[in-house]
DNA sequence: CTCCGATGTTAACGGTGTTTACATCTTGTA
DNA sequence: TACAAGATGTAAACACCGTTAACATCGGAG
């Protein structure tokens, strides 16, 4: 939408969408900069009218491959029930499903300092949408959903073993996972951190709820 | 040990020793095949006298670092308590202290199909550790130190909160971490998971434990 | 219409993984 | 002890990679 049809159309994106696919078949260490150019018909140079390096076009690759994700994310967040807990959970499971359709774009947005070079507005934008999940979280908390627990520690807890299960089913310690196998995972993981590993008191309901 | 000095010593070894120190400084992504050789003072092609491609060199290595990994978290559960919830906290702390100290190296273990392509003894080791990782957690549950979660689930989701927590350190998602941050977050993590995320009943002293 | 800057191309450099052909050293055996 | 054979390392080459420099081309502002 910024540039307009020059010699291209717009190289720019078209380098994103050819690199995307790169990526999906190559994964991220396969990942050639001459590759993309030859995806989007263009030489290797054209390149470097759009990005300094090969690392800033894979950081814009990420980018797009972040956005995906959190506009899943949001779907499901969305679709799901205004309980808490619920969108807690969803998010969890929305969070798995795009780690197991996508794996090398996930991977993608793993590599160090790929994100830390993205534009500020980006990180702003991650940070807003991460203070908006804590808010949701205290809230729940407030309203006795949650124990009370230090939120940071729930909400570390909480996107870590989404994230370590991603990392998991990915590098394929799990054996083949499929998409309803992801959700069983996510469900379970999430249930487990939801009810603790510590035994709860015999008449605690929620207890009863576990199999 | 396998191979005595023929030309070099055994090239076998030093390679993997070059190795380690290679991606100690570049990272996986900046591992060179034509670095490590010279590294280890030798030509490029000496290599493949010893390892088929540049991914089982790199393989070997991984194994390296899985074996210096496992090693520590022996060590560390060995020094731990024997309660067997001292003993899981104690290798989560291991498991993240290792991904600190040897980011580069964790990662290195984290590509994937890099373990699967191991050789078939390490793997049936690695899951003989794991099946009694599992045991140790059965009995702590048959003891009532645990509770009754399926057995599965909660190891996994035990594994993932302390390996999502080591992969976000490592991408530099939670800012700089020392060694004494890392064991604070491991402890603040896996007490999370201890006591679950849903409140407690009023009258249970585990609750009262957590601040 | 013309110039200028934005966009893309060709050619080249050094680095990489890998193969082929050759050299060198170790060791088992006559 | 001498030698053949195999194990180990080297040199040269190929195709590919990221990146740069010099040159071509096109679109729009004056």
């Amino acid at each position: 939408m910024a540039k307009r049809a020059y010699h291209h159309g717009n190289l720019r994106a078209a380098l994103v969408h050819a690199g995307l696919r790169a990526i999906a078949t190559d994964g991220p260490e396969g990942f050639s900069l001459r590759d993309v150019a030859r995806r989007a018909g263009v030489s290797p140079p054209a390149v470097y009218r759009h990005f300094a390096d090969k690392d800033e076009l894979l950081t814009a690759i990420a980018i797009d491959c972040f956005e995906r994700l959190h506009a899943g994310l949001e779907k499901a967040v969305a679709a799901a029930d205004p309980d808490p807990l619920a969108q807690f959970r969803a998010t969890g499971v929305a969070y798995l499903r795009f780690a197991v359709a996508h794996p090398a774009h996930f991977r993608a947005l793993c590599i160090p300092h790929v994100i830390a070079r993205a534009p500020l507005a980006m990180r702003q934008d991650y940070e807003r949408r991460a203070a908006v999940e804590t808010a949701a979280l205290g809230a729940a908390q407030d309203a006795g959903l949650i124990a009370p627990l230090p939120l940071a520690e729930a909400m570390l807890a909480a996107r870590a073993v989404v994230h370590g299960l991603a990392h998991m089913i990915i590098q394929g310690d799990l054996g083949e996972v499929d998409d309803a196998r992801a959700e069983q995972l996510a469900i379970a993981v999430t249930g487990a951190l939801g009810v603790g590993l510590f035994p709860r008191v015999p008449g605690d309901p929620l207890a009863a709820d576990q199999r």
